[in-house]
RNA sequence: GUGGGUAUAGCUCAAUUGGUUAGAGCAUUGGUUUGUGGAACCAAGGGUUACGGGUUCAAGUCCCGUUAUCCACCCCA
């Protein structure tokens, strides 16, 4: 090992200095405060659960290849979470005897999954996670459509650059049971073909499909049902509760002048807890972010797994790296300035304490601001606060002090006047 | 986990194809009569050329390994 530390951050983690601080504040804000907005309540928990919580849903080599789990000095075998679902799940079937339903709850938290890092994906992220608890009917899917679209209009995203693409598990099952009739085990592995159907490109997934020994009938009945539309759901309706459901969402949605949502068949949403409706959101305006902007689903059956009855629930979670890279492509992320107020130079040391007096009084009213330490050259100290785009600068030295005023500059018209503290005060709030 | 590309200053890139002391722009810091910023000009700091080994009289340049990053798989909760 070398001497020297490295000022790298870890493989798949990054730093975040003040400059992107702002640009991340911003996103989330419009998140929370979206959410908020809909009734939407904060929770948190833990950063580390027991492995245990993991296996239990998924089983498979995800928790085995991706998940960060240790044993702790107590010989617990815990995991840094890799989502948030399975411990929402976890506190709600605590206290679910005396939670008032329905809950409607979101969270904005770190997650760590051990992957090969790559554009859009790293091993440290941020998610938004949005969760409907204990409404079984449609409802909860139009309420969390809404507020993905009122973010996008926050975000001032353009009509034409996203798209929410739905589908239906159960109409997914009725594919892979009634018309294809597939093992459990090829079932998972059309379904990851389908998943990646738009990616394949027609050839080489008929040929994989083949390669899965589906026959030419099969074959050509998946390629048929990834040509369905809402009218040809209406014809299966008695025979699919997916079909149903869609046909009842998509009216609503209509209903309600719902946009940029349509139903597309090759959705699929992994293999795991989703029991009806599921959902991915796309940058259809550019070939930059082909990865999708958010996922999630309905999971009525997830409390079984701590032994409780059933509740239904719909909720999806939103990364950080995706949404940012979806801003940028459209120039979407707007110029943000320190939130620093006002800036106050100091010209002589010996001023020092009566600069902070005043800043101190400043800060009571509630005004953000940031004072000159050392007394340098009062070029340069102009020179700081406008690199740092601090909009006002309240200058005060032995004149200002004798005539019981101070100069007030605005830092973008470079505008200058000499008033009483008061009447700065009231410039800079308003 | 598999395959491939890349790695030179904080950032974007040079370096006559193996040949002196590795350069430039931007950024940073200071200066251009120290109570007025953004521009311009001047100057400075900043590099074990990712790290380790090898070939050679000579390596930023060629070879091997490691690490990181990007792309495609895998997976995507």
């Amino acid at each position: 090992m070398e001497n020297k530390l490295s000022t790298s951050p870890y493989k798949g983690t990054t730093d975040t200095y003040p400059q992107d601080m702002l640009n991340r504040n911003y996103m989330f804000d419009v998140w929370s405060s979206v959410a908020r907005r809909f009734g939407f309540e904060e929770y948190d928990t833990p950063l580390i659960e027991e492995t245990a919580l993991y296996v239990a849903k998924s089983g498979d080599e995800i928790a085995s290849t991706q998940l960060y789990n240790f044993v702790d000095k107590g010989g617990r075998d815990i995991a840094i979470r890799p989502e948030m679902t399975p411990s929402l799940a976890r506190i709600i079937a605590a206290k679910k005897n005396e939670l008032t339903l329905p809950l409607k709850w979101f969270n904005i938290g770190k997650y760590y999954r051990y992957e090969k890092p790559q554009k859009g994906r790293r091993r440290e992220f941020v998610q938004l996670n949005v969760d409907i608890f204990g409404i079984p009917t449609l409802e909860a899917e139009l309420e969390i459509f809404q507020y993905i679209f009122a973010v996008m209009e926050e975000f001032k995203a353009l009509k034409e650059t996203y798209e929410l693409r739905v589908n239906n598990r159960y109409l997914l099952n009725y594919l892979f049971e009634e018309i294809l009739k597939l093992s459990e085990e090829k079932k998972a592995k059309v379904g990851r073909a389908i998943d990646n159907y738009s990616k394949l490109g027609k050839e080489a997934f008929i040929e994989y499909l083949k390669e899965l020994e589906l026959n030419d009938k099969q074959v050509s009945s998946v390629l048929e049902f990834l040509t369905w539309t809402l009218e040809d759901l209406k014809k299966i309706a008695d025979k699919s509760e997916g079909a149903t459901q869609l046909i009842e969402l998509f009216a609503k949605t209509e209903e309600l002048g719902l946009t940029n949502i349509r139903f597309e068949p090759s959705i699929m949403r992994g293999l795991l807890y989703y029991t009806g409706t599921v959902i991915e959101m796309f940058d259809i305006g550019s070939k930059e972010n082909p990865r999708a902007l958010l996922g999630g689903g309905r999971y009525d059956d997830l409390l079984t797994i701590f032994g409780e009855e059933k509740l239904p629930a719909f909720g999806f979670a939103w990364g950080d790296i995706i949404l940012e890279d979806y801003l940028r492509t459209y120039d979407l992320l707007p110029t943000l300035r320190t939130e620093t107020k006002v800036f106050l130079p100091l010209f002589d040391t010996k001023l020092y304490t009566y600069i902070q007096k005043i800043a101190r009084d400043l800060r009571t009213k509630g005004i953000n601001t940031e004072t000159q330490l050392t007394a340098i050259k009062f070029g340069n100290q102009l020179k700081y606060a406008s690199k740092k785009n601090i909009p006002w600068v309240m200058i005060i030295g032995e004149d200002e002090i004798n005539a019981k005023k101070v100069q007030l500059k605005n830092m973008e018209t470079g505008e200058q006047n000499l008033v009483t503290l008061e009447e700065a005060i009231e410039a800079i709030k308003s």
